[in-house]
DNA sequence: GTTAGTGCAAACTCTTTGCAGCACT
DNA sequence: AGTGCTGCAAAGAGTTTGCACTAAC
């Protein structure tokens, strides 16, 4: 991701805002904020509240998504407008993303129906992956 | 609901679950564990703690259905086989039902390409409603 | 009578916030 | 130099849990 990305949307640029942008980018899964300052932490040092105002902060600005999963942590990704969801094993917590996102048609309906305007949508999976089926 | 729920899945009939319960049948929208506390106390008597363990303990025998929405409080509906989805206005929260799920099929797809068994899903949508539209 | 259910208070997890000091432009 | 960023510690929301008491079977 372009290093203007945060200058374009008023914000300075910090080693830290930099290091947490490229582990997502280095990422091919919604990271949790605790993920992410494990991440980061190896090679800035930084402070886990200001991970979370950090992704806070992206997030208003429209460059990460968050999303609230049902583990009950807030998961950041990339806004790529290629987002992804997330198929959980609810046994080993496993993830698989979901390629490609199924809800634009459902939500042309949606508008239609109700009048709203839609601005996101949130959608997770959970089953027992292969693995675990066996060994239970 | 037939009273017999409880007992069939080897729980005690108790005087605060039938009200939970009752709470639930007569709402149209999943409530969250605070609302349907709010609703009880009007006419038995219950702790709150006691209102999130039957909650939990409904939602794992299958009686209940338990979603984390992206506000961060979970959602409870009866376990109809015909679950509802929200969509919810990020200005005012007003909450529509979305009736029909529309993710079985998607869900058929996703089992063939990663083997998994998918037990449940959650899906909210979020917008702004037509109101806080013109009002803003 | 026994086991499951309940109330209360305390604890827990994830996240947010107030304030003083620091770093980017 | 000025404003926004950061760290630390404390607080906040929602939910869970330990223990003693109570009620259903």
């Amino acid at each position: 991701m372009d290093k203007n990305v945060l200058k374009s949307s008023d914000l300075k640029n910090t080693k830290r805002r930099m290091a947490i942008l490229e582990v997502l980018e280095n990422s091919s899964i919604p990271l949790t904020a605790e993920e992410i300052y494990s991440h980061v932490i190896k090679t800035v040092h930084l402070s886990l509240s200001t991970a979370y105002r950090t992704l806070g902060t992206l997030s208003e600005k429209g460059i990460l998504l968050k999303n609230l999963c049902q583990d009950g942590k807030t998961y950041y990704q990339i806004n790529s407008h290629q987002h992804k969801h997330q198929l959980v094993c609810t046994l080993c917590n496993q993830t698989v993303p979901i390629d490609d996102c199924p809800l634009s048609i459902i939500e042309k309906n949606l508008i239609k129906q109700t009048g709203f305007t839609i601005t996101g949508h949130s959608l997770e999976f959970s089953g027992i992956c292969p693995k675990c089926a066996k060994h239970n």
